[in-house]
DNA sequence: ACGTGAATTGACTTTTACGTAAACGCCATG
DNA sequence: CATGGCGTTTACGTAAAAGTCAATTCACGT
């Protein structure tokens, strides 16, 4: 396991830009150390970036995505804290699941709609 | 099956403005009837809204929503076509089984950090 | 005929998630 | 030593997806 990653190996192993990157950084995502004034990414802010992206193409807002991360962390120490917690993680979930079943649903439309293009094809005599 | 629906009961049965089904119909989602000059919503866009919705849930762009309408519609007459309209699908398909990957990744580690709260609460000899 | 509520159009505004450009520091290499 | 490459900050720009507001315009019930 690496100690650093620089920013711009990150931005080649992820696809982002550097401003994708520092935008993270502002919105408080992940917060690399600094040698200087140049960044030096953890492998810790490297599984976070994953995370991030994770959740951007499940079309998570990056608020929505900052919430999720807060889940990840350390849980809380006080009781009360640790109910609301769960609660919001069952939330969350819920919303997963909302998204798992139009995932379904949309994959079975298209799975529909290529047999109708394969049947087509055959209608028309094509060799599949 | 009703015949016609008003904008205003699509916004109450979908929780979503005006706006923006004027919007979805400038942007040619859908394409009410009109009656003088109020819109006319037939049962087909209705579906169309909730298949809108669900694209939007999953995080697609309205292009992209735009996209996978054309797939679910009659699959074109020409060969060269239905080819392309199948390797379309295809894509789509992939992208919807990343998201699906994500989805699992992302509820797995909420389960996880459940755990750790629910852990947590009874170390604290919370009961459950 | 008249007021009331629902619908329409059009213009302007907002939010999110970055893109892009300018201007500069640091340093290794030819 | 200057050139390229990587890094930084600050600031302004922008596309997408609506929200909001103003000014009508119907449709109707009385």
């Amino acid at each position: 396991m690496r100690e650093y990653y620089s920013i711009t190996e990150l931005t080649r192993e992820f696809d982002i830009s550097t401003r994708t990157l520092r935008f993270y950084e502002d919105e408080g995502l992940v917060q690399p150390v600094r040698r200087g004034r140049t960044r030096l990414f953890r492998p810790t802010d490297r599984h976070l970036i994953r995370q991030i992206l994770r959740g951007r193409r499940l079309g998570f807002s990056i608020n929505e995505i900052r919430e999720i991360i807060q889940m990840y962390k350390e849980p809380p120490g006080e009781v009360g804290q640790l109910k609301l917690m769960i609660k919001r993680i069952e939330e969350k979930r819920g919303e997963l699941r909302q998204k798992r079943r139009d995932l379904e649903e949309t994959l079975a439309e298209l799975d529909h709609a290529e047999e109708s293009c394969v049947e087509r094809l055959v209608e028309l005599g094509v060799n599949t």
